[in-house]
DNA sequence: ACATAACCGAGACGGTACGTCAGGTCTTGAC
DNA sequence: GTCAAGACCTGACGTACCGTCTCGGTTATGT
């Protein structure tokens, strides 16, 4: 597939969109944004940020990744408390950058809200999950769990919590607390009372 | 603070105002929801729905609760798997209700870009808190529970999952899961990892 | 037909709409009014200007028929060669308020390029023609001109000229024209060349 | 002067804009033309586009007289009736045409709405006129008309309802109308009514 | 019985933002 | 130096709802 002449896509205006989105999420939120005010701020115009981007939350995720691309990591120690700790803590450590906090809770807003954005969203979540789910099955294959184990819920173990202080911020999220929650998990998985999981 | 006179509320405007609002819900979802269409929907002026209701999420909730408001049930039977199974049974059961699912997850999602609603909905969050919270420190009185537990912690596994599962959708709620989840979250209780509860 | 409700028509907003579109007339022309412009103008929301005019050229014929609401003469006295002579100098006198100029070339414009606007305007020349079209035909059944004289050729004689210098520009119109080209017109007819007219 | 180098301009592309102007004439009306649907329904680039035509009504004008450049006649039989009824007839028959009436309305309006286009337009309608003035100056010459007769005028009677016709639609042109119409005309210009002509 | 005052429907109002469209300019790499 | 391609800014379009604000008309008291 070749490009066969056109102009190319000007970098600057894709930057100035990014940096103008970042800063209208620090001072408003994510609710805050509109395209109106990306264009007004960047100086790029409208119809430019609907030709490279299909919607607000396709913007903002891609402004957030731009941003804070710093991938979380993919911890394989062959201890799987160290590794689910390395993880957690890494996970928890957001709650210390508000503003990718606000971009997470928006995100996750605007799964509820429009269908059409869902299923992106989704796959940005499955894909954090499979990092943990990679520790547990490892784990079982060395005989460190049970291998009836429920990996599925465990892993909902592991983000719920965090994803429900993080929505509804009763108590703040601290790093700290991962080795505790970590051990918590195991301890529980240990004794093995889930259901076997689905076929 | 006495009245003097004047028309009384009338009680056809309010049933067909949240009838109207649940038809919409069910037909479009939260954010297909505006003050517009429930006021052409019900035949109530726009103005009237505003007098009684200050914003879209206060007006589903309380349609909401209006229709479905089957308190949860408050176990004490003196044995704390025993309660927490009841309670979270019947919080899971919200799985077999799509239009209550519905329902949670916008006014979630209104907590998230709506600062002006976020109390409200913590409140209506922490009530349910509440109940667990209460099982699990007659458990600790009770000497069933050690009594340095993070309750607190505990709280957030309980309800962590259930809303992780209902916001992300990846897998359906299902109240038989109730049991095991109740047993692996008191397995990790008893090892007693937790830091101590903030003072 | 009765009101049952609702908020009464501003006024004000009216007369600011019609006011600003005629004043973006005097300065831009039929062409440098845009909707956005009158609403910016007026002080009056855009919503509020669709909610009254569905259009563009609506909204411009309507602002010119409040502005110069004074009617063409429609004279009868008795003699045609008088009636004509009224009528077609206050028509030619037109010409001395460069603004109607401007909006009657704006409207003809539209009618040309925009096929729904076409019988609105239809609508108003032929009004304007019936005028014409009455003198001619009760000095025919007075014996003043031919019986079998081509009324509908006539009165395209009379509107013709007019519109032809109005758009073209190439002469200003003179109403002191009008008593000679009466003149001529009637010496045409009375010599009767003209086919007789579509039964 | 000479050209240095460089690619010559392209034919096919000239003739592919001009057709592809034509085409969306007959399918849309001067109107329904954009430059951007010239350019995408004759593969030609836009910038190649405003490269060789400064504008629409450039662009339409240039198409149209490539497709219909059959001149109007300029009779000189040395007999004035003769002269005129076999210009008018040919005049008229762009009745018969509808593309061209279409075209015609288009400009006609274009130079209404856009002052810059008004020169041009102008020059178009006055090289029509002349024809008409000198079949008119030859006759009064000849003696065959009054000599103090007023020209500009009577080119008026002949091109005011023709074009008024075409731009009002109220009554169809018909060729067969011509002989009437020059004896009129004739009729009224040798009662010589007419003011002298402006010096 | 009737005045009072809050209620209610209707719907106009000033706004904000939407997503689309065309205009006219500019940039790129191929010919 | 022209060409096709196409990105870019500009500016207006017409629509949907927002939350507020008159209107005219309608009840229930409570004196």
């Amino acid at each position: 597939m070749v490009r066969t002449g056109g102009r190319v896509r000007s970098a600057d205006a894709r930057d100035d969109v990014l940096a103008a989105t970042l800063q209208l999420l620090e001072e408003a939120g994510y609710g805050g944004i509109t395209i109106e005010k990306v264009a007004a701020r960047s100086g790029v115009a409208k119809s430019t940020i609907y030709r490279w981007w299909d919607s607000r939350p396709g913007l903002v995720m891609e402004a957030y990744q731009h941003a804070v691309s710093q991938r979380m990591p993919e911890p394989d120690t062959g201890d799987v408390a160290t590794d689910l700790t390395v993880f957690l803590t890494a996970l928890y450590r957001v709650s210390e950058h508000p503003l990718r906090v606000r971009v997470l809770r928006g995100l996750m807003a605007e799964a509820q809200l429009n269908p059409a954005f869902e299923p992106a969203f989704r796959g940005f979540v499955q894909h954090r999950q499979t990092v943990v789910e990679d520790i547990l099955r490892r784990a079982a294959g060395r005989g460190d769990l049970p291998a009836g184990i429920n990996i599925a819920h465990a892993v909902d173990l592991v983000f719920g919590p965090f994803w429900y202080r993080l929505l509804v911020g009763h108590r703040p999220l601290d790093p700290a607390d991962a080795p505790h929650h970590v051990a918590d998990l195991l301890d529980g998985l240990k004794g093995n009372h889930g259901p076997p999981p689905q076929p």
